[in-house]
DNA sequence: TTAGGGTTAG
């Protein structure tokens, strides 16, 4: 694998790149390709004029270069204020005509009511569709609901986390003599999904084909294929997926995204890519949201080269890219610091005619946020007001969370306490804000009266919640009062992740007390928890900083064999074990896996191996490893693009 | 002819 095949004088010769992003804590290394991703993806998406014909035409192509250094002002940034309908307008004129129908006489037939409900619940007005049809239809006399009103209320249960409700109007349905269809069976299904009731889900949809009630169409297969994938069974979907094929119902391209999309979530998007391939050569036609997943998939695994690749192929297939595509590639850019590219794709998607929505723009922020540049996050925000878009309670979690992460907690109260007014009610992840916040400037005993006041008004703690606490309680040294909050969850039968352990292995790897973090690290198991990879680079680093480098490498060896793949961080720690150890030839070797791999040398790492090279050189028995990279490098070089 | 499944942010 030599994504960003490069040796370790490739780490030399490109250290003032890498150094300006090893300050940043972001992946270092970064090869030229991944350098131009968002280059070449405005430039192909402004020079393409074919691909989008629901678009209007483009500007004139730029180039790359103008793309980016054009400062165009604030009020060409983000969409000007709507003055057409917004949505509330949308709705009150589907409910205005709603009305006039129900003055009409003669009634019209029911088949109008369904048409203007279902405009509602496409706008995501459920408990609107659900009364209109509970407390005004069934009360007039004339209109006989039928089974499309019933699956439509039944749908607007569903949706509002009603199944139960959904349920006891399929009882009703019964009663009047209608006979529910794959449609009813399979919005009750997409219910039980939606409450967390995949089992159920599963069980319903397997008696419903064992009783041969209802014979399983697409959706309803997709419907079971997203709660398998929902629920972390992928392979199950799959499964299902190549039943389907060898049946009569065959997979289409909802059934396919819906996998691809879970496999990328699972980090699994070379079997992703496989599946895609597979759609194209059963004939099944990726759409957007295909790509999208894909796209996003790649950019996640910092995979720049191919998301460009299939970018670009999405485009050439006469794909318009949609407000979710455009959004993925800010993310992409703000996860990489990359902030002038960011707002580049925002130009871009304007000039396109896709206008941002706040996801777009809350995106945005958090990586200006993340970047520490709260000025230009407030500025986002407020551009995001002027035009007309209104922030939502992510936004403000956004902007608390990156006032937190800049220590300036005054602020972030203030604005904690300034969302009722606005009316936002702080969620669990607001208060998980505020409270990591406070644990950082180490203000226990205020953290402890918010985490209070979080029940008081009924917010319910989540484990990240009682992670924030445990964490924070460790790294103020309060070892104790975390162990009888350990203790209480436990008694309140709270389930203890496998989060919660890793918070207490590294307090005591770092509390040099081995000891204790290696009977939770082996009791874990036991508990029926895997060690995730942040498990593993504690114990391993915990190791490494007592000098026991055998247990550390044995560690190393077993998680790859155990199925949790090494990261940047772990190799960073065992190779800096070694160089404590002056055992050089060892860190040389794994740094060459690790570049290999696609990681690189961090701050830290970075001038002791540095410091091998330069002293070590004329070694002899380092000259071959060293050779090696040298090698290795010349052709990294030659991969430019 | 009106109902049901998949993609984005904290």
């Amino acid at each position: 694998m030599s994504r960003n095949g490069n040796g370790v004088a490739a780490i030399i010769r490109r250290a003032p790149i890498a150094d300006n992003w090893l300050l940043k804590g972001t992946p270092p290394l970064l090869s030229p390709t991944h350098l131009s991703f968002p280059f070449v993806l405005f430039h192909y998406s402004l020079s393409n004029t074919t691909t989008s014909p629901s678009s209007p035409p483009p500007p004139p192509p730029p180039t790359a270069a103008a793309v980016i250094t054009n400062q165009v002002s604030e009020s060409e940034t983000l969409p000007r204020k709507r003055c057409n309908l917004g949505p509330n307008d949308d709705l009150q004129s589907a409910l205005n005509s709603f009305n006039r129908m129900l003055q009409m006489r003669p009634l019209p037939h029911i088949s109008h009511f369904n048409k203007a409900l279902g405009t509602i619940t496409k706008m995501g007005h459920y408990a609107t569709a659900l009364s209109l049809i509970l407390n005004k239809l069934q009360q007039v006399q004339g209109i006989l609901v039928d089974l499309y009103t019933f699956n439509i209320a039944i749908n607007s249960c569903c949706r509002l986390n009603q199944v139960h409700f959904g349920f006891s109007l399929l009882g009703s349905l019964f009663k009047r003599g209608y006979t529910p269809a794959a449609t009813t069976f399979n919005t009750l299904i997409n219910g039980l999904i939606l409450e967390d009731k995949t089992p159920q889900a599963v069980e319903l949809f397997k008696k419903l084909i064992t009783t041969r009630e209802i014979e399983p169409d697409v959706v309803m297969y997709g419907t079971i294929v997203n709660g398998l994938c929902r629920t972390g069974n992928t392979i199950r979907a799959v499964s299902l997926l190549r039943i389907m094929e060898e049946g009569s119902c065959k997979p289409d391209t909802v059934v396919y995204s819906t996998i691809i999309d879970s496999l990328c979530k699972d980090r699994m998007v070379d079997d992703a890519l496989k599946l895609f391939t597979e759609m194209d050569e059963k004939g099944i036609f990726p759409d957007v949201v295909t790509y999208n997943s894909l796209i996003h998939g790649l950019c996640n695994f910092g995979r720049w080269k191919e998301a460009t690749k299939i970018f670009r192929e999405m485009l050439d297939s006469g794909i318009a890219p949609n407000v979710r595509t455009y959004t993925v590639l800010v993310d992409a850019c703000t996860k990489e610091g990359k902030m002038k590219e960011a707002e580049g794709v925002l130009e871009v998607m304007i000039q396109r005619g896709v206008d941002p929505d706040v996801v777009t723009l809350n995106t945005l922020m958090d990586g200006y946020c993340l970047q520490g540049h709260m000025d230009e996050a407030i500025r986002v925000f407020s551009n995001m007001v002027e035009k007309g878009l209104r922030p939502n309670i992510v936004s403000h979690n956004i902007l608390i969370a990156g006032y937190c992460k800049k220590m300036k907690i005054d602020e972030a109260m203030h604005l904690f306490r300034e969302m009722p007014r606005r009316g936002f009610k702080p969620n669990t992840q607001t208060f998980g804000a505020m409270l990591q916040g406070l644990f950082q400037l180490g203000r226990c005993g205020a953290a402890q009266k918010l985490f209070n006041e979080m029940q008081i008004v009924g917010i319910i703690p989540d484990s990240q919640t009682y992670g924030i606490l445990l964490d924070g309680l460790c790294k103020n040294g309060h070892i104790s009062k975390a162990l009888s909050l350990f203790h209480m969850m436990e008694r309140n039968g709270l389930d203890h992740d496998v989060v919660m352990y890793s918070i207490l292995i590294d307090t005591f790897c770092k509390d040099k007390k081995l000891d204790s973090a290696r009977v939770l690290f082996n009791n874990l198991s036991s508990k029926g928890l895997h060690p995730n990879v942040k498990t593993y680079n504690m114990m391993i680093h915990g190791l490494c900083e007592e000098g026991l480098l055998h247990e550390a490498k044995e560690l190393f060896v077993k998680m790859e064999q155990s199925g949790c793949l090494p990261d940047g961080v772990t190799y960073n720690t065992i190779i800096r074990g070694f160089i404590g150890q002056h055992k050089c030839y060892e860190a040389l070797i794994l740094t060459e896996e690790m570049v290999e791999r696609g990681f690189s040398a961090d701050a830290s790492t970075f001038p002791l191996i540095v410091d091998i090279l330069s002293t070590k050189g004329q070694d002899p028995a380092l000259q071959e490893v060293i050779k090696k990279f040298m090698h290795k490098d010349s052709h990294g070089m030659q991969e430019k693009e």
